[in-house]
DNA sequence: ACCGTATCTGAACACATGTTCAAATAGAAC
DNA sequence: GTTCTATTTGAACATGTGTTCAGATACGGT
């Protein structure tokens, strides 16, 4: 016995994907099993090596993918107004994008110490390209004189780790709706800038 | 051979707790084996089994033992002042004691999918019990007309988020000294929060 | 000096791991 | 209907996994 039917790579290259996705987002990377995946698939374990050279490569495209639309959709948002404008525009984007894709989120940053050493500054670089967004607008608002803050790189870090809490606890049909939450974060992230 | 020069469990025991925490911060859980911890520790993978009943054990008792460190050491801080004080009291604490423990802290709050339901739920618990003394002190300072805040909850996270962003990145003999990180950090928790 | 016990070793167990590959087959192209 | 190739199987490989345990040994008490 060999090839199934409806057998195809366009059909078993993404279900491998969200398979991968959902598996190292429940139990983590190290945890889950090339054969769990391909369980997960309906396919045995050496049909994956048609879609992966090795497990390792596995993670690291999911990680760099999720980077990239990150980067490629907060481009996409375009530009305009002041650093007060660009600030709640940028937490509406993080807070939505990132509640709309909770499993690569998650797997984006609980599996960074899981990639290789090359992987790992790739994936690091876009993240670092992300913060410098939110750090371009947090200067610039600094130096208008619209925000009052004593280290930007640190308020980076901040409001973006404030922001990422919201995964840990928001889901959708809960008490607070999306405009709700967002709208708290936005106050305090505000508020916490703002002169 | 068998027992070997200096062997006690007065030295084995702490050691082996020593190396787990490291190696499980390090590379995770899931990714470190016994043989790797009984081989730091300096013996072999048997000998673990006179301390730990299971793997699972070990990293539960850690976890179990860090919150409950936390919870203690939060408490014997004492009380006093209005909701203010006691604000910049905890974000002080908070960043001082997490800083102080940087591996225990990213065991806790990375590995806990990788507790069974049972154990995860008592830690759970415990941090529980650590959040609603901050939603506490929010609900007090928002009672009393000190605070402005919409959501108690959503803020108890999002301070709670801030702070345990400062872990990622400060490192000591940096930039920035402790104090001058703790007031940068309670400079935004204040604002984020006031009226 | 001897004994008893806490402590550790080393080997073993049964099973899981990532990865490779010849052989088998389903679907596309003609 | 035949051929060709992309796709999958199933078995195998070497190594690693958590855990157990009989036997060996060093230390504390007498």
């Amino acid at each position: 016995m060999a090839r199934t039917q409806g057998s195809h790579s366009d059909i078993t290259g993404p279900r491998i994907r969200e398979a991968a996705i959902r598996l190292f987002a429940r139990h983590g990377y190290a945890a889950v099993s090339m054969r769990q995946i391909a369980k997960d698939v309906g396919v045995q374990a050496g049909a994956l090596y048609n879609y992966t050279p090795d497990k390792q490569s596995l993670l690291y495209r999911l990680m760099r993918d999720h980077m990239r639309e990150l980067l490629a959709a907060y481009d996409a948002l375009g530009q305009g107004g002041d650093a007060q404008d660009a600030l709640r525009r940028f937490v509406g984007f993080h807070i939505r994008f990132h509640l709309e894709r909770p499993d690569e989120v998650f797997i984006a940053y609980m599996e960074l110490r899981n990639l290789t050493p090359d992987n790992f500054a790739e994936i690091e670089d876009l993240r670092r390209k992300y913060e410098n967004e939110l750090e371009g607008i947090l200067h610039q608002g600094q130096q208008s004189g619209l925000f009052s803050i004593a280290d930007t790189k640190i308020a980076t870090l901040a409001v973006i780790a404030m922001l990422n809490g919201v995964m840990t606890w928001y889901r959708s049909g809960g008490r607070l709706s999306l405009d709700e939450v967002e709208q708290a974060y936005w106050d305090m992230v505000r508020r916490s800038v703002t002169a």
